[in-house]
DNA sequence: CATTTATATAATAATATAGTTATATAACAG
DNA sequence: CTGTTATATAACTATATTATTATATAAATG
């Protein structure tokens, strides 16, 4: 059962979806990833700890580097939660289209 | 440009993804929305709030009433996002796909 | 008009979040 | 072994979030 508080709340945070989106690309060091920000990387180390916890990044050990990348599963959970509502959109959309079309008929 | 921020805020809180589990389901006053949680109608009406704020709810006047219902285009724009991930997991994926193809041929 | 119903807002308290600096740890380089 | 590099953790501060109770407002009802 995955966690979509965590999840959403992780991908509440604009500094959080530029981690992803630079993982997007590939691979990286918590050091390449502090580059890009005017943050410190006890900041960016606990916004990785926060990524990692809402299962939507690994970490790799290598040597003293800890290569993140992001994991397969999460975005598939979070999906399937907002399919939920997509279908309840569509149904309501369906049901307009289905009201215009009465209106056409009754003319 | 869509507030991503207070979307995927929003949606961080079981009892706001709740309300829209419900409102999949149809239109509701607030104190519809009430009635099911442990929670004050004060608490409701900030959680709506949130959700109107963040896009994913839109409110009607009827008498002393406010039902709520889906909004249409928030989910779709936290899809679009959302794409970028899948994009970039299938990627690995298929370069996975291609390692493992790889693999097989060298035998 | 007085009362009730539906909702919103304000004041407040408890907790969570996000950042900082300082420090710890563990691998690596010489 | 010593110094450096990569990362994590702790202590602390500022701000945001979520809930509560009390109260305001506006429509509906008798």
């Amino acid at each position: 059962m995955p966690n979509l508080d965590a999840a959403f709340s992780a991908l509440a945070c604009p500094t959080r979806r530029a981690i992803l989106a630079r993982l997007a690309l590939g691979e990286a060091t918590v050091m390449e990833l502090v580059e890009p920000f005017e943050l410190t990387q006890p900041a960016i180390s606990r916004h990785l700890k926060v990524l990692e916890s809402a299962g939507l990044i690994i970490r790799r050990v290598e040597g003293t580097k800890r290569p993140c990348r992001l994991a397969p599963t999460a975005v598939a959970e979070i999906d399937q939660w907002l399919s939920m509502l997509r279908q309840a959109l569509n149904a309501n959309y369906d049901r307009l289209d289905q009201v215009l079309a009465d209106m056409k008929t009754e003319k």
